[in-house]
DNA sequence: ACGTTGGTCGTGATTACGTCA
DNA sequence: TTTGACGTAATCACGACCAAC
């Protein structure tokens, strides 16, 4: 499950810049002129739409969460750390161990290994070198058939109960508690990629409401410049827009009536629609804005 | 071309702490 | 109130990979 780290070498052929969070994550931007609203929120806490969003490169990716046949899991080495104590977790769950953890190195020669079948934890026979009676612990590495257990064991499920967890286990051949360490580990590693993902999504639809924000602070000032050149402002169209009271915030059934002369209607500033507003209870008010029942 | 080395990253494991039945 | 199980967050430790030399 080394997937961030080939998507990343993709990016980096690709010309691509890392992000500096040490994250191999293709992060587009959403369309600017379309922004589509932020994910909703998930009912479970790690949206698994992993697989979609992995082959998407326009939306915000995760690179990876599920092995594949790059995955080079399943050429790499295996140890299990086992101490005394945690042996007595097993409770009957036998995980003997076959390291080769000594062949770290020459590539070809851990494919061949991987192709000879090391790597694997099948009960085959491995005799424990893994402390030689010492308690230091080992890093161990799932084979890929492990990984791709647990993986889909976790998208259906991103917990697990103890009856889940020990039948797991004994299928893979692990310690119930590795089994439960994993899902921990996925879990936390998930809602970080997921964060992060979110994070660099929100910073885009920032980015593009302070753009908008920009240029609605420039039409703001052309329209105050109109407004300031009289005869420019009166042989303005009448706004189409639609018209909300100030008052009692409801919005205009049609555009105020400024239709009239502009020899005997004065310009109507913002101003004046407020200070000769009538009440809403007027009948004239209700007929110029629509009355929705209120809240 | 080949070996060494330092940095980076993925990931298994541990620890501390919070929550809840 | 206490306790044990279970969760998350932070961190450590190890191994693989890669670029620079």
């Amino acid at each position: 499950m080394c997937l961030w780290r080939e998507r990343k070498r993709e990016i980096v052929k690709m010309g691509e810049k890392d992000d500096g969070l040490g994250l191999s994550l293709s992060l587009k931007c959403p369309e600017p002129e379309n922004p589509s609203p932020p994910p909703p929120p998930p009912p479970h806490p790690f949206p698994l739409n992993l697989h979609s969003m992995f082959q998407h490169h326009n939306k915000p990716s995760l690179i990876a969460f599920q092995p594949s046949p790059e995955a080079r899991s399943n050429l790499r080495g295996f140890d299990i750390n086992r101490s005394a104590a945690e042996c007595e977790e097993e409770a009957g769950v036998s995980s003997p161990n076959s390291t080769i953890s000594s062949v770290s190195g020459k590539r070809n020669e851990i494919e061949e290994a991987a192709e000879r079948g090391w790597g694997s934890t099948d009960g085959g026979g491995g005799e424990d070198d893994d402390d030689g009676g010492e308690t230091a612990r080992k890093k161990l590495r799932l084979s890929r058939e492990q990984s791709a257990v647990l993986e889909e064991t976790f998208k259906e499920h991103s917990t697990l109960n103890p009856k889940h967890k020990v039948a797991l286990a004994k299928q893979l051949n692990l310690r119930p508690r590795q089994v439960e360490v994993w899902f921990q580990n996925r879990r936390a590693r998930t809602k970080l990629k997921q964060t992060e993902v979110d994070c660099e999504y929100l910073k885009r639809c920032c980015e593009n409401l302070t753009e908008e924000n920009r240029r609605l602070q420039k039409e703001v000032n052309e329209l105050r410049t109109l407004k300031l050149s009289p005869q420019s402002y009166m042989n303005m169209n009448p706004p189409t827009t639609l018209t909300m009271c100030p008052s009692c915030e409801r919005v205009a059934v049609r555009p105020p009536p400024s239709s009239a002369p502009a020899s005997t209607a004065p310009p109507a500033t913002s101003a004046n629609s407020i200070a000769g507003h009538l009440k809403p209870s007027d009948p004239q008010h209700q007929r110029s804005y629509a009355h929705n029942p209120g809240p």
